[in-house]
RNA sequence: GGCUCCUUGGUCAAGAGGCUAAGACGCCGCCCUCUCACGGCGGAAACAGGGGUUCGAUUCCCCUAGGAGUCACCA
């Protein structure tokens, strides 16, 4: 068997979508789950749809993502070129070919025959189909409108009786019949392919065994079959996949303002998780495992577990995910994912290396995504102005006149008790202060709720009171009790 | 409309004739706890409908319904 190669067809629109990232790792899992290769070619034979700087969003993506091409443009390979309007010639080559076996031919018609053929049609409200007015015309003929220099379009001779069938790996044999394929445009009149004859003269080119792609391409794969049969060529192992769902009835795109894969990032997901979540979304592993990283995913993958129904993307479940990447990392990893936002949550306040990491420790199990750190953490550069409503917890037993006494108590035993030189480490504090609660007949949280909302001015932190007290030092803690008590005064 | 495909909890999904129909996200409850989160435990929640085949169908066949794709000199 020879070796199996995939290959990533992009064409260069500028927006590297979901439902595409989920393909092309597909095919590189295919590909790599055998040991073969991946390739990276790039479908740009509409030049009216060419955008610039398209192909960085290609190749930014896939290396975001590890995803790595063995063949492409950049970086070269056997089978190129690999963009496909540098390969112009290949194709009407190939065109050529079909027409001199008579399995192609030319075709003169305006545009404007064209579309009142299809007007008709849509008024029968039967479907359009080419009606083969070139398809017999004599050598004569055509050489006569050659000479004219009237364009033409090379278009596919199909069978007109019986059916063909094809595997897909994914939705299994599938026949239709053959009267209802269409004469398609192999060659238009710009001398550039369509992307269904360059698809498959590229493909077994550059020796393709693989065909992941979109199931919309499903109803037109027995007209590739029938090139490939037409030029004796093999034919691919065909990969139909479902599309990703933004909801039950739309497709994940750009017209409708879903996120791509770069949008994704700037809003805090990691690359990991955003590739092992959509890994996920129409592919299921063996076993109950969920979390896969890029080479465990090239072991884990099987074509079998690839599903037939669309998925619906679920924001949440990505959500979570990138959360449990960010636990999963090791302090150090994530203190370095997460400084950017650590520092400007904490704008140009001067913390120190050591101090900045301990407030990534507090937040690594609380942040889902990279973009809720600044939220979390900005009260340690400045305290927010807050309401002493915040001081009323009913759980925790304690209002505004008892908040007061605590923070007082706490106060006195700080600057004058026997708190003044206490070590100023979370575990001391805590112990120090549950003493004084229980000196005053008070609960623990009676004496540290007030604490942690004096220090934070907030209703969550990402810590408690001696944990906070710990990071903002004593100085910076007692100041902001003074002003805790000054507003409860109030 | 023709053709093709799809249909298990709200979502992702396992299942490939006999199971109390997995697991995950989300949701709810309890526990842990210096708030929140994390973590632990538990819960509610599904085979689109109807016919067959079979001793027995989520699983095989047919029909219906619903949904999707396609019917371009776009990919």
């Amino acid at each position: 068997m020879s070796k199996v190669r995939t290959r990533f067809a992009p064409s260069p629109t500028g927006y590297m979508h979901i439902g595409n990232l989920r393909t092309a790792l597909y095919e590189y899992l295919i590909a790599k789950s055998a040991g073969g290769d991946f390739v990276l070619r790039i479908e740009d034979t509409d030049q009216e749809r060419y955008v610039e700087g398209a192909l960085d969003v290609v190749f930014n993506t896939l290396k975001a993502t590890g995803i790595k091409f063995d063949e492409g443009p950049g970086v070269g390979g056997d089978y190129g070129p690999y963009i496909q309007s540098e390969r112009r010639d290949i194709y009407k080559k190939y065109a050529l070919e079909l027409v001199e076996k008579g399995h192609a031919y030319y075709c003169f018609c305006t545009k404007e025959r064209l579309e009142s053929l299809k007007s008709d049609s849509t008024e029968l409200g039967t479907g359009f189909n080419y009606d083969r007015h070139c398809r017999d015309l004599s050598k004569e003929e055509i050489q006569k409108n050659l000479d004219a220099g009237i364009p033409y379009v090379i278009r596919q001779k199909m069978p007109v009786d019986g059916t063909t069938t094809f595997t897909d790996a994914v939705y299994g044999d599938i026949t239709v019949e053959n009267k209802t394929l269409d004469d398609q445009v192999l060659l238009k009149s710009d001398g550039l392919p369509t992307y269904n004859f360059a698809n498959v003269v590229d493909d077994h080119l550059m020796k393709i065994t693989h065909v992941v792609r979109g199931n919309e391409y499903l109803s037109s794969t027995p007209k590739y079959n029938n090139l490939y049969n037409a030029f004796g060529w093999e034919i691919p192992t065909y990969v139909h996949c479902a599309p990703i769902m933004k909801d039950a009835h739309n497709k994940l795109s750009k017209r409708n303002g879903d996120a791509s894969f770069m949008d994704l990032i700037e809003k805090g997901y990691i690359p990991e998780a955003i590739l092992n979540y959509i890994a996920l979304l129409g592919w299921s592993p063996r076993g109950n495992e969920e979390f896969y990283t890029l080479p465990e995913l090239e072991k884990a993958f099987d074509i079998d577990g690839i599903s037939k129904s669309p998925a619906i993307f679920d924001i949440e479940k990505l959500k979570r995910m990138n959360a449990e990447y960010l636990r999963r990392m090791t302090p150090e990893e994530f203190y370095k994912v997460a400084l950017p936002y650590i520092d400007k949550a904490l704008g140009g306040a001067d913390f120190s290396e050591d101090v900045k990491l301990r407030i990534a420790g507090l937040i690594q199990p609380r942040t889902e995504l990279l973009t809720d750190i600044e939220d979390k953490i900005s009260f340690f550069a400045k305290l927010p102005e807050y309401s002493t409503e915040l001081y009323c917890h009913k759980k925790m037993k304690t209002d505004t006149v008892n908040s007061l006494t605590s923070l007082n108590i706490v106060l006195e035993a700080l600057t004058n008790g026997n708190g003044a030189n206490i070590d100023w480490t979370s575990a001391s504090l805590y112990e120090f202060f549950c003493g004084l609660a229980s000196e005053n007949e008070l609960k623990n949280s009676q004496i540290l709720w007030p604490i942690r909302t004096a220090l934070s001015g907030k209703d969550v932190s990402p810590g408690g009171a001696t944990e906070l007290a710990e990071i903002l030092g004593k100085d910076e803690s007692i100041k902001r009790i003074k002003v805790g008590i000054e507003l409860l005064k109030a």
